[in-house]
DNA sequence: CGTATCTTTGACCAAATTCAAGCCACGTGG
DNA sequence: CCACGTGGCTTGAATTTGGTCAAAGATACG
């Protein structure tokens, strides 16, 4: 009933962003956004500000609504490594027990929804269709992670900054202007492009850079790359064929 | 109860090395043994042999009793990369919607409970007991992919290998010899070992011997190390203290 | 219009991969 | 019982790659 659908939805929702790119959001039935959003509290952020874990808010869960956010952990020598990167539509904070060491930081200026972990975890117990959409995002962080790995270990810089460009078309600002590719905003510095991909941003500027001069990418300024041929860039990095990444 | 696990439990479990390795047999109790192990077939298996996956068993689940398994992918050019190793207690093949093009094989003899995943499944939804052992798993091979997601980025080879030594002795046979050290035996190959951590046997076999040569470890012979004070050789392999490594 | 921040470039160096060959233990067959 | 082949591990030398350090453009912002 799209009628109802539309009376119990929040306004904020209807027209927030996140609804269309996949998130948790985007799964669950306005009913529940009616439930979820007025236990919300909205906050804005600057870039580089912890959120969670060390440092951050230790009491609350995030919805992304715009901006990423980097999970990211230390070695004892001060050396920082991204674990993952949250964009929009993404739950941030509710994984339990997570290891210490870790923090969550924005890695660019964000919108945020907040709302406490026991408000969330209540809704979590009464709610089948936000524990589904839920359960959902864990699958496919723990899928993220599994292929993260992998590609550290099995790839070259170079490839997996083309798996990197090729994925965040799904996430990030992207205008499929030519057939089979688009331009691309990539709305993250390179230190943390590098330090996500486990390199320095020396190595990802002169990846890069290699990249456009063999045509794969074009540079039209630091933070907009024409890709002339998505699935090419995509098969570079080592990415078999998805869904979504063709379109 | 004490006595009535003793009546329930499977003969075959009360005797199986797997209880006491922290496995799922070890979380379940007697009665969910019972119920279990009736379904199970045994089945002994040679090293490099596939089970499950591509060119594998897919219909079946699989609780290892002896031995190693590999989770293992290829990039298009050959190279493999193993994600993930299952030892004694561990469930595989339970897992899924596992992406395309990986397999898991045997990396050394093995000895394993199968049984069909429809079985395995209707126990899941029945047996509680069953359920919370297997989440359990999953954190934990969770947690397991994290640190070596960002050991792969953070880490040099050395320090991955001292790192996977140290975590070795909670599932290879390890003889607690000597005060905080003791004498691990090593049971899959070089080969395996550098495709795990992400790097060539030769880099594996240069870096054994300089911990050699600095004294972290004493080669016995290329599958028994002696490790004389294990915290510092986790300590060099970027592990934060945890239960377990110490004792 | 200066200053801070981010990105890029260059030169150099250390580390790891590659390729090649040698070594060793083990099992097989003469 | 010993020669011989096999597979796994080790060693060496050459090469490549990526990291480090330093400095020079850009760009945004006050």
């Amino acid at each position: 009933m799209p009628s109802s659908d539309n009376l119990s939805m929040p306004a904020a929702c209807s027209t927030c962003a996140t609804r269309r790119e996949g998130g948790v959001c985007a799964f669950v039935c306005a009913a529940t956004l009616g439930l979820l959003f007025p236990l919300t509290r909205q906050v804005s952020l600057p870039a580089n500000v912890p959120v969670s874990g060390e440092g951050g808010d230790h009491n609350s869960v995030f919805i992304v609504r715009r901006g990423f956010l980097r999970e990211q952990w230390f070695t004892q020598d001060g050396r920082r490594q991204i674990t993952a990167l949250f964009g929009p539509g993404d739950i941030v904070g509710d994984r339990a027990g997570r290891s210490q060491g870790d923090s969550i930081e924005t890695a660019t200026a964000a919108l945020l929804c907040r709302l406490p972990r026991a408000d969330f975890q209540r809704l979590l117990d009464h709610v089948p269709d936000l524990r589904r959409a839920v359960i959902r995002q864990h699958e496919s962080q723990l899928e993220a992670l599994r292929r993260q790995t992998w590609a550290l270990a099995a790839l070259s810089p170079e490839e997996r900054l083309c798996a990197f460009l090729a994925l965040s078309t799904r996430t990030m600002p992207f205008d499929p202007t030519e057939a089979g590719g688009g331009t691309l905003t990539m709305e993250i510095a390179r230190a943390d492009i590098a330090d996500f991909l486990g390199t320095t941003p020396e190595t990802v500027s002169r990846a890069i850079h290699r990249l456009d001069e063999a045509g794969l990418v074009g540079i039209v300024d630091p933070s907009h790359f024409r890709i002339p041929d998505l699935p090419r860039l995509a098969a570079r990095g080592g990415l078999r064929k998805e869904p979504g990444l063709a379109a």
